[in-house]
DNA sequence: AAGTCGGGGAT
DNA sequence: ATCCCAGACTT
């Protein structure tokens, strides 16, 4: 879709469903637009509406701020996280006090300034001075890798630079700081993280991760360096006749409703679990720990071996619990990695001619 | 390129 | 519970 095009229908979408009432846009200068992009840093804009209100109140121009005591605008920024803000955001008033009151006019030099980076120079650029300037905050990354498919993790180089180019071909001359608004309204209110509302969207005709399905996937997330471990016991139970107690997994979940071996948090749960059952075991062999990986995690696994003592109960089983002669359980499709388990355990057929 | 800062909302 | 949010800065 050309650029042309692309504006023209954000724009007519955004003066009839943009917000126009937010605190910060009204009275709009370069003061109340600065200080409205740094306290929107990683923080929504529910949270940020009050405090906004708060500071202008106490704090209503760049003079007055910088005058102000860092210990007075820390109070007034305290609940709003990340306090690195308002430090920079009074060592940067009293710059610009000492500028006679007056904002830089070019991203190279307010992004010079602490506390801002190349997107909110854009923003303040572009919103209180009427600048043709880009951004590429959160809102805009999923905006654009979406319309545009395009693949990888935002926070890489490589795809960030692809989009920094993709966002200034699609900034307008005209009417930029609505073009910015309406680019984070969209990415706010209809272009969102999860259940976007394509429906509604007014550039749906040339979104191409809509076209290929793919709005669920974009933007992809940050890649996991190692995945997280979780461990679990594995209790190898059998009876005196030698069959193995498995258990059905619940529905959902890892191998739902797969028959699998009790499995327990811990050895302590497992303990527990076995009074209850009036399960009187054997000395339990603990064997080393196994690895299976998943796509999202590693799952880490103890297998607990023991003999059940006493005669079965049951009644307490209720038909959630099975006894399996070995030579059975390849025909049961267990999870992979507890089929390997038992195969190897019990299904060699080294020494088991007396049985 | 990766780590850090942070409270709060969404899921 | 985890992930993410109108990011920027340091290591």
């Amino acid at each position: 879709m050309p650029p042309e095009q692309f504006q023209k229908q954000l724009l007519a979408w955004f003066d009839i469903h943009g917000r126009k009432d937010l605190p910060w846009q009204q009275n709009i200068s370069p003061y109340r637009v600065w200080l409205s992009e740094i306290m929107l840093q990683q923080t929504q804009v529910v949270s940020v509406i009050a405090y906004f209100n708060r500071f202008v109140t106490r704090f209503p121009t760049v003079q007055a701020l910088a005058e102000a005591g860092l210990d007075e605008v820390l109070q007034h920024w305290a609940g709003l996280g990340y306090y690195a803000r308002a430090r920079n955001l009074h060592k940067t008033a009293q710059l610009i006090a000492g500028n006679n009151g007056e904002f830089p006019q070019t991203v190279e030099e307010l992004s010079a300034l602490p506390g801002i980076g190349r997107s909110t120079a854009g923003a303040i650029l572009s919103i209180a001075c009427g600048q043709s300037q880009s951004i590429l905050d959160g809102n805009v990354k999923r905006v654009l890798t979406r319309f545009h498919g395009v693949r990888g993790w935002p926070g890489e180089t490589k795809v960030a630079t692809r989009l920094w180019r993709i966002s200034s071909e699609y900034t307008p001359q005209k009417r930029c700081g609505d073009y910015t608004q309406a680019m984070m309204d969209l990415g706010a209110t209809l272009c969102t993280r999860s259940k976007p509302r394509c429906t509604s969207c007014p550039v749906i005709d040339g979104c191409e991760a809509y076209k290929l399905n793919l709005t669920s996937q974009l933007p992809e997330p940050k890649p996991r360096k190692t995945l997280p471990v979780k461990q679990v016991f594995f209790l190898v139970l059998q009876d005196r006749q030698h069959r193995l107690l498995l258990e059905r997994r619940p529905p959902a979940g890892i191998w739902g409703g797969l028959w699998s071996l009790p499995e327990f948090a811990d050895r302590q749960q497992l303990r527990d679990w076995c009074l209850q059952q009036d399960y009187q075991l054997s000395e339990p062999t603990e064997l080393p720990v196994h690895r299976h990986g998943f796509s999202h995690y590693q799952l880490e696994y103890i297998p607990i071996l023991a003999t059940l003592q006493n005669p079965i109960n049951y009644v307490m089983e209720a038909n959630s619990a099975v006894w399996y002669k070995p030579s059975d359980i390849h025909s049961l499709g267990l999870p992979a990695p507890v089929k390997r388990l038992l195969q190897h355990n019990y299904l060699e057929d080294h020494d088991d001619k007396n049985d």
